[in-house]
This record gives C-alpha cells, sequence and structure tokens, in this order.
DNA sequence: AAGAGCCGCAACCGCCAGCTT
DNA sequence: TAAGCTGGCGGTTGCGGCTCT
C-alpha cells in the first residue's frame, strides 16, 4: 500500500502562483507564522493549495531574506568547492550561501555552472556519490596517516580537489615566498572536474596514494622544489552521523592537501576522502 | 514576421527521516 | 514498537520567454 498523499492533487490549485495568492501567504505568515504545520496553513489562511506548495513557496521564493539576482564569481566557488567535497547536497551548500536556496544553487548548477565548467577543459564532471555511512579517519600525521575505516570493510573512495579562497587559510601560516607571482596557482575550475575517484586497499597508505593516483597540477612540483608549500588536514563534520553500534562520533569525510597563498588568495588542492558502506554488517 | 528550438527557473513529485501518537 | 504524519530534500518536469533561422 503506497502513502497517502498529503492533499486531495484535484482539489488544490496547482501550477504558478498569482500575485494574490502570494500575498495572502505573505501576510499570513507575516501575522500567524507556519505554526509549525505547513499541511494545515492552507486552510487557515484561506488558500486553495497543498500545504507542501505553500511551503515551497515561501522558502524557495517569498522569504524576505531570499537573494534575487545573478551568482558572483566568489559564490561559483564556494559551489565548486562544495560539489566537489559533497556531491549534489544542496541544502548543505545552500547553508553556505546566505540568501540563496538549495532550488536556486542547484537550477544554477544544472543550467549554466556545469555547462560552464565543461566549455572550460571538457573533462567530465565528477558524479560524487552520497556516502551513506562513515567511520572514523586519524588524521593525526598528514603524511602517513591511514584509514582506519579499512578495518570495517568499507568502500573508501577520495576525489581531488582545489579551491581559490581568500584569506581563509591564513597566510601567517603558511607564508608568502612568492607574494607577487600568481602564476604557480593552478586553475580551480580546470582541476576540480577531471579526477576520477580511486578506491585504496586496505593496505594502502592515503599520502602514497595521492602520489601516485592524483598527479595534481603543481602539487608534487612544490614538493620536489620546495616551493610555499605547507600541508593542511582538515575534517568536516557537516553531515556527520553516527554509526549504530559504534561508540565513534566523527567525521563523515576528511580532507588533506596543500595550502598556499599569494596576492591575498589562498589555494588549496588535495584530496577527499569519503568513506562509504558497502555491506550492512553492522 | 513567424515558427522552431533553447534556456531558465518555478513548481511538482516521490522518497526518506524524524517526530508523535 | 509500529504506524501515521509532516518537513525536508534531490531529481525532474513543463511553461514562458528569448534567440535563432
Amino acid at each position: 500500500m503506497g502513502r497517502a498523499p498529503c492533499c486531495d492533487k484535484t482539489k488544490v490549485k496547482r501550477g504558478p502562483w498569482s500575485l494574490e495568492e502570494d500575498n495572502i501567504l505573505k501576510d499570513y505568515v507575516h501575522t500567524k507564522g507556519t505554526g509549525g504545520n505547513w499541511i494545515s496553513l492552507p486552510q487557515k489562511a484561506g488558500l486553495n493549495r497543498c500545504g507542501k506548495s505553500c511551503r515551497l513557496r515561501w522558502l524557495n521564493y517569498l522569504r524576505p531574506d531570499i537573494k534575487h539576482g545573478g551568482f558572483t564569481e566568489e559564490e561559483d566557488h564556494v559551489i565548486l568547492k562544495l560539489y566537489s567535497q559533497l556531491g549534489s547536497r544542496w541544502s548543505v551548500i545552500a547553508s553556505q550561501l546566505p540568501g540563496r536556496t538549495d532550488n536556486d544553487i542547484k537550477n544554477y548548477w544544472n543550467t549554466k555552472l556545469k555547462r560552464k565548467l565543461l566549455a572550460r577543459g571538457g573533462a567530465k564532471v565528477p558524479k560524487i556519490p552520497t556516502p551513506t555511512s562513515m567511520v572514523p579517519i586519524n588524521f593525526s600525521n598528514p603524511n602517513s596517516f591511514a584509514l582506519n575505516a579499512m578495518d570495517f570493510g568499507l568502500k573508501t573512495s577520495v576525489s581531488a580537489f582545489n579551491q581559490v579562497q581568500a584569506n581563509y587559510y591564513g597566510n601567517s601560516a603558511y607564508p608568502l615566498k612568492h607574494a607577487s607571482d600568481t602564476s604557480f596557482l593552478p586553475n580551480s575550475l580546470d582541476v576540480i572536474q577531471g579526477y576520477p575517484e580511486v578506491s585504496l586497499n586496505s593496505t594502502d597508505w592515503l599520502y602514497e596514494s595521492l602520489i601516485d593516483n592524483f598527479p595534481l597540477p603543481g602539487l608534487t612540483d612544490f614538493q620536489e622544489n620546495g616551493g610555499p608549500f605547507d600541508g593542511f588536514v582538515s575534517t568536516t563534520t557537516s553531515s556527520s552521523q553516527e554509526i549504530s553500534g559504534l561508540s565513534h562520533s566523527s567525521s563523515l569525510a576528511g580532507s588533506y592537501g596543500n595550502s598556499w597563498s599569494a596576492n591575498g588568495i589562498g589555494e588549496q588542492m588535495g584530496i577527499f576522502v569519503k568513506v562509504e558502506s558497502e555491506s550492512s554488517n553492522y
């Protein structure tokens, strides 16, 4: 037996919202709030609409803090960076862009940004799967950390990323050696699009895999030539969840790479590690 | 000028997780 | 503990406007 629909679709209005409907919804939410129940809201407000439709209209269009208009270069970079790390988790990406909705970003990605990326390099944009679970990863030593995840018989994948971020990884931590030279900075868009996911064996060490499998432009040069190089290790908790039965509480994934900067623009390159469950052993 | 094709985006659909009963 | 309900989310659709021929 299927789920009961949230409303009778034959009795509610569908399609584009009229100005009058917008005003009714806006007035109602402003004066009475949603009451934590969108399903009953249309009836109370006098709207012949499905509650879900009202919610969507409010969240994606009528909210006062919505930012309308084109995306900036800076927003592009944030979207690219987060997409490379998280995949199509639009709501998480939207949470990092004030005033933008997940729907906005999804549309922008599908209609413009993806095309822009492909036009610049012709390579495929990696489709990064959403991890289904996570285990702790030890990032304590960036040159030799192992993936404890292997012990759990999980599939681990890594993907390459780089990003440009002004004043994010502080210059003081990564001193400039070529303050006037930005030529060494690889193009973020060129790097982000091309790298396939690589499955690691249980005996692999991530650092070795990085060198062997991810010939990131510029990265090994910096290591060999002693450029303005320093490693960074970070984890993200943006989508963490615990595996039932394990006491660990750790991040879904982590990243490792290099960071440098010039002219106030910081650049990071590295790999992003994700751990996925392949079995239901726990 | 008109028809075809393309593009952008609002809206819908269906699934899932979490909360309540 | 199970069932039902709702909000949240990502994928997809379809309409309207714009551009091209």
